[in-house]
DNA sequence: CATGTCAATTGACACGGTGTCAAGTCACAA
DNA sequence: TTGTGACTTGACACCGTGTCAATTGACATG
């Protein structure tokens, strides 16, 4: 054993290296980050590190779901699926997964750069992105039963739009080199939607 | 001499080189395109190729300028330079821009991918991305002048706004992964871009 | 004809990063 | 005592980029 599966194990050096492997993602934005510097960090062998991890990617993978863990990304969606309005089902959503964004950001980063070149870190990418998109069908449907849905996109092409708009590519452009602070990306993704696919005018 | 830039020199290898590069950036979407395969289509050993172009950078560099050349990407905005109003510059700026991005789409995908790590290949892509900028920046300009710019958002931001919306990346997303037809996506920038920029009612 | 120059060739090599392999150490347990 | 399992060290293969030296062949100029 002993791979990429959540199995449990000697959590103690398997669980170090994800930390060091995190902390180093975070901290160079997810750029130059190489086996050796996490082993380093995590305090052992670079080799120690395949006997945790079969394989770079599959570091990086495990990575992603340790930080979940750690932040806990299933329970910032509470106020989105709580939300009692589709309008209010929308706001909360672009705020949960916008304001996690920043969060990932190091992390999501270093797999982006790998999805062209590696299988694994590409299937393990559009995972995440289409669990997210479940987050976008699923506001975008709320809005439709409202009756709020502007008739100009239908709901699988407004949610291919809400997708898009969300992407973390579209919140680094604008934040990092447009230069937008966190609350105006938060505030202006919120009204652009509103805009986009909320109907004109009052429903009759 | 015989380096990187536009000199004139023997045109034949240089140009067939240039050729080379960009059939296999077209045909593997940017993906995978090695010095290798790169001289052997050209027909020259590899290290022919370091005869023209420093490195990979530089000649990836060097056949977006080719592209252009090719495509006219100049001649493109005409339309959107001479148009009367600012809603007809706005839409021929989607156009125009909007079909060149898949004839770039390979090229671009490769400097993309090294922007990361190569300094050089990140100053490329941002001046060029600095050039679509400017045409954004017109085109809301002429919206602005018009006084039909949503006052909900300054020019600037509005600009921001557009040339995210017209990213490379989103074009990717909505076309190859969302599966939507090139007429679709122009035809819903098109639409988008009114609705998000384009004050509300008839102005007074 | 001799000479030089220039583009290109071949073959070898360095570097950096990933991944593999073999042998050895060290601690803990049966 | 013997094993087992985690870890170490050191070496190595593979790949792609970039460099270097020596050679060839064509063409021009004296």
């Amino acid at each position: 054993m002993s791979s990429d599966n959540p199995a449990v194990e000697a959590p103690e050096t398997r669980t170090r290296i994800l930390k060091a492997a995190l902390h180093l993602l975070e901290a160079s934005q997810g750029r130059g980050v190489r086996m050796t510097d996490i082993a380093k960090r995590a305090g052992i062998s670079r080799q120690a590190v395949y006997l945790h991890f079969s394989t770079r990617a599959a570091l990086l993978i495990a990575t992603t779901y340790y930080l979940d863990e750690l932040k806990g990304s299933e329970e910032r969606l509470v106020p989105s699926r709580t939300a009692q309005t589709g309008l209010e089902r929308l706001d909360a959503f672009i705020e949960a997964w916008g304001n996690y964004i920043p969060e990932i950001h190091g992390i999501a980063k270093a797999l982006l750069a790998m999805r062209d070149t590696d299988e694994a870190a590409a299937v393990a990418w559009d995972d995440r992105m289409q669990d997210m998109r479940e987050g976008c069908e699923a506001a975008i449907g709320a809005l439709n039963r409202d009756n709020m849905l502007s008739p100009d996109h239908s709901p699988d092409q407004a949610t291919d739009i809400l997708w898009t708009m969300l992407s973390v590519r579209n919140w680094e452009q604008l934040t990092i080199e447009c230069g937008w602070p966190q609350e105006r990306y938060i505030g202006t993704l919120k009204s652009l939607a509103r805009r986009i696919f909320v109907v004109k005018g009052t429903p009759g």
